[in-house]
DNA sequence: CGTCCACAGGAATGACGGGCGG
DNA sequence: CCGCCCGTCATTCCTGTGGACG
């Protein structure tokens, strides 16, 4: 059965409707095509990489470890600090949202006193924000801003005391929040047990990157990594098994070709075994057939998702950029389209400075643009890399980190740069090759 | 074999707006 | 309203450096 009845009998009467009304709105159009289309998905959700299944294949072992590490909360004793390792889409997040949703329906039923808080430390971006983050999973009040930072631990601190129990806090990206702010935070919050009266905190950390203890002080590791474990990217047949599972859920029988499954996994194997990726790859090309009435999800459906997926990203960084950032990506897209090989810092900085001048804004220093380039590299929209040519200096070499025929069609599309387009800077006069 | 280019990238500092507590 | 402390962005000054050239 596809449709509830009594939805069927809705969608007839809202066709009848619209009939009768020549589709006078356009999107009326697009509503019904949408409604007569039988979906492809069952319950797209599913394949959302937040979404946290019943059941993770492939990751027994870890689950089963992280249980044993957090079961002596359920007897009121304070558990173990984790640290967890692994790259992006391995399964750790997952696991570990698993494991703690599982232990607090025990710790109901045997009314121990628990609580949790997940942060995400990238999207938090300062340690303040973090600290305000557990701050309001305790219920302790705290302004967004304008507090020092001791006062708002001092705060944490009597929360966890007045709440009276076990405070289970998991640090996700935690490499993210040591590299920007350093471990003073996290060493106070390893310590903080020692000033608590009648509270008990343990900390689990998760970090993409495995050389995450290079920039912790010994104290602070010993004390965070009491106990450890990396997770090991999938190999495509975990992930084909990964993608079967939530595929059957998610979608209606018959809708997937094995091939286009295999070929999915194959994709997401070859970027580091990345499981979100696959997921992602899914769903898109699962909206894209559905949006062209397929029957059935092919091949070409899961290629033009990676492309979609792409495209998407690009456009989603590009929004966001500063003015400044913006225009030395200009910049670079100028120098690799008139082809020359060796886009060089020194290089850009003037054509930007010139597209500056251009536009009406007062350029920033080389030293801060140099920091530009390194945040679009970070970001994925350049691609650098250090060289030394020399007698002739020591610098970075630069291209474009994704197709240049994106980054015209955004600039284009840009109400305040769009002109540039048409624009060649006296720089390139003359030294254009082809 | 030393020099020296053209930067990389760290550290210190400041300007600025937001948001508190008093 | 003030003084204080944040985070963010930017500048200034600085030391470090791989390797072709002389």
């Amino acid at each position: 059965m596809f449709i509830p009845s009594d939805i069927e009998r809705r969608v007839s009467a809202c066709l009848e409707r619209s009939e009768s009304v020549k589709e006078t709105n356009v999107l009326e159009g697009v509503f019904n095509h949408f409604l007569q289309n039988a979906s492809v998905f069952r319950d797209r959700e599913i394949l959302r990489h937040d979404y946290v299944p019943e059941n993770l294949p492939h990751r027994e072992e870890q689950i089963r470890f992280l249980g044993e590490i957090v079961a002596p909360v359920l007897k009121g004793e304070r558990c173990s600090n984790v640290l967890i390792y692994g790259k992006t889409g391995t399964g750790k997040t997952a696991a570990v949202k698993y494991v703690l949703s599982k232990l607090n329906q025990k710790a109901q039923e045997f009314a121990s006193s628990v609580s949790f808080c997940y942060i995400n430390c990238r999207w938090a971006g300062t340690e303040y924000r973090v600290l305000s983050t557990m701050c309001s999973a305790l219920g302790v009040k705290v302004p967004f801003t304008g507090l020092a930072l001791g006062e708002v631990f001092d705060r944490l601190q009597k929360g966890l005391d007045t709440q009276n129990g076990i405070f289970i806090a998991v640090l996700d990206e935690i490499d993210a929040l040591v590299k920007t702010h350093g471990d003073t935070l996290l060493y106070e919050l390893t310590r903080v047990n020692e000033a608590l009266q009648f509270g008990k905190t343990s900390i689990v950390g998760i970090s993409n990157d495995l050389r995450f203890k290079d920039f912790l002080d010994p104290r602070v590791l010993s004390s965070l990594s009491e106990e450890e474990t990396v997770f090991k990217p999938y190999d495509a047949a975990e992930l084909r098994n990964i993608l079967l599972d939530r595929a059957k859920s998610a979608f209606r029988g018959g809708m997937l070709s094995d091939s286009a499954l295999s070929l999915c996994a194959a994709l997401a194997a070859a970027e580091h075994g990345d499981a979100r990726r696959a997921l992602d790859l899914l769903r898109v090309a699962g909206e894209l057939a559905e949006r062209e009435g397929a029957r059935i999800i092919t091949d070409e459906h899961i290629r033009r998702a990676e492309t979609r997926i792409e495209h998407d990203r690009v456009v989603e960084a590009l929004k966001n950029l500063p003015a400044h950032s913006k225009l030395v990506l200009f910049g670079v897209y100028l120098l690799v389209k008139v082809n020359i090989a060796r886009a060089i810092t020194g290089e850009i900085y003037e054509i930007y400075c010139e597209l500056c001048e251009h536009v009406g804004l007062t350029p920033l220093t080389q030293r801060r643009v140099s920091g530009l380039i390194n945040e679009l590299d970070v970001i994925g929209l350049l691609n650098t890399q250090v060289v030394s040519m020399g007698r002739y200096g020591r610098t970075k070499k630069i291209r474009l980190g994704v197709a240049r025929s994106i980054i015209r069609r955004m600039f284009m599309n840009d109400e305040r740069f769009g002109r540039l387009v048409k624009y060649t800077p006296k720089f390139l006069v003359g030294v254009s090759g082809a």
